[in-house]
DNA sequence: AGCACGCCGACT
DNA sequence: GTCGGCGTGCTC
């Protein structure tokens, strides 16, 4: 070496690593790598922060902060985890650009299994020393021939009893060796016998086929009739993955409500997927995360924050039920699943497959704009069609006083059961009753803390808040008046019609399916099999009977109250309603007997009653087009939402009213408000709104950024940024 | 997100 | 005179 080079390498700064941390920060922070570490991109590293130590992840840019390097703080550890692959880095940093949060907030999301990244456990096990001048029992020899590969094997795979082993390693015959941990998932066979497909299902597979084999990004939206077996096809596009030997990602709405869809997937595949949501224990959770991470999970099935597991070589992502609202998240960074996954398969240059049988506006604008390929399943599977819909005008056929069901639908329940036949009636209201009210007086149960009823719950005496955790029992006396016995219940909730179900059809099984009766998978699980299992006569539930359950007994679908989703009169108010009714009329018929949709509505002459009735979704889509694409309404115009909260009421509005003074005024672009949310009290926070409404083709992250800049808010005041808003609350 | 530093009420 | 409330601000 050169007196020159080694003044150069002397005086030289220590190598530096630009970390990300999984906090709320959107910098970077600059540490010192000591000599000796190897800390490539991706890296999991524990470095000093403040007083504490954090674990980061190496990135892949310059170093940036100017810092004096004496107040540099060196890398404590290189973790020993596989580093965070590149797709997934670019990944966080788009969605954290797009949804305008910390890069940080980003990364926690994909850090969300801290237990994983430490030194996995080590399972004891034996290996053969290679000496043999001991004494060779039979036994022994058993245990010498099963280890003679040289590797190291579990005592339980020795078949001989722990006395023999430890006899043996006294001789000096075997040894202990560390295995590494057992695999937790079985690998999924492509090639196990599944279900026979149709012809429909076959030629849309063949497609779905040269996709996968052209092993690149593209999204293909798989749009087919409820009962079609759509679920089938895309399963045999995550064999294709499989057998290319890369992991395949399915997305789900609601995990724990899954379990028929478990099951097709251990029928089709002859094992179970890896699973992914928030109920995992840590144990599982930490040995998933690993087991993504080394590749071993070749297939996982998760909730919208699977986006974020570390899949070293994806193949292929799924979203089914794409036009699911469960796939917004509206709490720390605000993104929505279903366009995220179609960003991650873009980062992995993988293919995408968007699943329903009701498509989203949005998936169906970029069908159009021919952004997506679209394969249609137009028929249900197996020889079923699709259910007979009749509107049921409540204006001519009212029910009693006091009553929900009208008289055509009793008698439709009546007839069906006694044919041995099952029946649901469906309402999208947990509870006894969604408001109750004082005769006397004519006051209203409210929440403390939101702008909402307080629902009544009756089987546990409360009246509880669905918005926040608010609850209290059932008071005796009007809290206003303190007049006896005036509380009185308007309307229905499942619980209610539940009531009057058992008054009609005393001698039908019932069953009630709401989030409160369904606290968690094994609960829905147990729901599914009784129903099938026909222990069940008559189902009585809210949205969750809605999802893609196969129920071949089940001939006749009530919907108490059609109406409902359309009052709020928001942007989607229309489409959500459509695709609710429509997935829960799917439920009926999906076997030989052939299904009926019953829908009691007080306005059957609505655009969103006679879609449903002439089963035109088409047509309904076509309608909304014409509402909304004039205006340049999502989506064919982009929107984002500001919503300023404060628990001071006189902050919360002058700071909307800043924030709107500040507005962007730029061509195409709209800013309506502020204005007081909808729900303008939430968990006790006063709440405005503003909207920005942008044409299509403007991106709107710039406008935001520039927007917020000008503006600075109180303490007080809360500003939560909701790009591509779905909830209008 | 933590954890420090900071300035105003009830205790040995 | 101190212990401690959680508001505010920083962390390479």
């Amino acid at each position: 070496m050169t007196p020159a080079v080694a003044k150069l390498i002397d005086v030289a700064e220590p190598l530096r690593v630009s970390v990300l941390l999984p906090l709320p920060l959107s910098s970077f922070y600059d540490y010192a790598l000591p000599e000796g570490f190897a800390a490539p991109p991706g890296s999991f590293v524990e470095v000093p922060l403040g007083g504490r130590q954090a674990i980061g992840v190496v990135w892949d840019r310059e170093p940036d902060s100017n810092l004096h390097p004496a107040r540099l703080k060196a890398v404590r550890a290189v973790l020993p985890a596989p580093p965070m692959p590149a797709a997934l880095r670019r990944f966080i940093e788009w969605v954290a650009a797009y949804t305008l949060s910390p890069a940080g907030a980003v990364l926690r999301m994909a850090m969300s299994a801290p237990a994983a990244l430490e030194t996995p456990a080590l399972r004891a096990g034996w290996r053969a020393t290679g000496q043999a001048n001991a004494r060779l029992t039979p036994e022994r020899a058993k245990v010498l021939a099963a280890l003679a590969d040289g590797a190291a094997h579990a005592a339980e795979n020795l078949a001989a009893s722990s006395a023999v082993l430890r006899g043996m390693a006294r001789a000096g015959l075997i040894e202990p060796a560390a295995l590494p941990p057992a695999p937790r998932f079985q690998r999924p066979d492509p090639d196990h016998p599944g279900p026979t497909l149709s012809t429909s299902q076959q030629s849309v597979t063949q497609q779905l086929h040269e996709t996968m084999t052209n092993c690149q990004f593209a999204v293909t939206l798989l749009r087919g009739v409820t009962g079609s077996g759509k679920t089938e096809v895309y399963l045999d596009a995550v064999a294709d993955c499989l057998r290319q030997g890369r992991q395949a990602l399915v997305l789900l709405p609601e995990i724990a409500l899954s379990s028929q869809w478990l099951d097709r997937f251990a029928a089709r595949f002859g094992t179970a997927p890896a699973l992914w949501h928030s109920e995992l224990s840590p144990a599982t959770r930490r040995d998933t995360w690993r087991a993504v991470a080394q590749g071993a999970a070749p297939v996982l099935v998760g909730a919208r924050s699977a986006l974020f597991l570390p899949f070293p070589d994806l193949g292929l992502v799924v979203v089914d039920e794409e036009h699911e609202s469960a796939f917004k998240q509206e709490d720390g960074v605000v993104y929505h699943a279903r366009d995220m996954a179609v960003v991650r398969a873009r980062m992995s240059n993988v293919p995408c497959v968007l699943v329903s049988a009701t498509p989203s506006l949005e998936t169906l604008a970029n069908v159009e704009a021919g952004r997506y390929r679209a394969l249609d399943l137009p028929t249900r599977h197996g020889g079923a069609s699709l259910p007979e819909v009749a509107l049921l005008d409540l204006r001519r056929d009212p029910p009693e006083r006091g009553r929900f069901l009208a008289p055509p639908l009793i008698t439709a329940i009546r007839e069906t059961l006694a044919r041995g036949e099952q029946a649901m009636l469906f309402l999208n209201r947990r509870g006894y009753a969604p408001l109750t009210l004082c005769r006397g007086c004519g006051h209203r149960m409210q929440c403390p803390n939101c702008t909402a009823w307080l629902v009544e719950h009756r089987a546990q005496r409360r009246l509880q808040c669905h918005h926040c955790g608010h609850a209290e029992p059932t008071p005796p006396k009007c809290p206003q008046c303190g007049a006896e016995h005036s509380l009185v219940p308007i309307g229905p909730g499942v619980e209610r019609v539940q009531e009057e179900a058992a008054l009609l059809f005393p001698e039908a099984r019932r069953l009630v399916m709401a989030s409160d009766t369904i606290p968690g998978p094994a609960a829905a699980a147990e729901a599914a099999r009784r129903i099938e299992e026909r222990e069940v006569d008559l189902v009585i539930g809210t949205q969750i009977v809605a999802k893609g359950w196969h129920f071949p007994g089940l001939t006749l679908v009530g919907v108490v109250d059609a109406d409902i989703g359309l009052s709020g009169g928001d942007l989607r108010a229309s489409e959500r309603t459509v695709q609710l009714l429509h997935q829960v009329a799917g439920r009926a018929g999906r076997a030989e007997a052939p299904g009926r949709v019953l829908l009691q509505t007080w306005s059957p002459e609505h655009p969103v009653m006679q879609a449903l009735a002439a089963n035109d979704l088409d047509g309904f889509v076509a309608a909304e087009k014409a509402a909304r694409a004039p205006d340049h309404w999502p989506p064919y115009g982009r929107l984002a939402a500001l919503i300023i909260s404060s628990e001071d009421a006189v902050a919360a509005s002058r700071a909307a009213r800043d924030l709107g003074l500040r507005a962007p005024d730029v061509a195409g672009v709209t800013v309506l408000g502020p204005a007081p949310a909808p729900m303008s009290m939430l968990r006790g926070r006063h709440r405005h709104r503003l909207l920005l409404k942008a044409e299509r083709g403007i991106a709107v992250q710039p406008l935001l950024r520039e927007w917020l800049a000008r503006v600075s808010l109180p303490n007080d005041v809360r500003l939560r940024v909701d790009v591509d808003p779905v909830s209008f609350l």
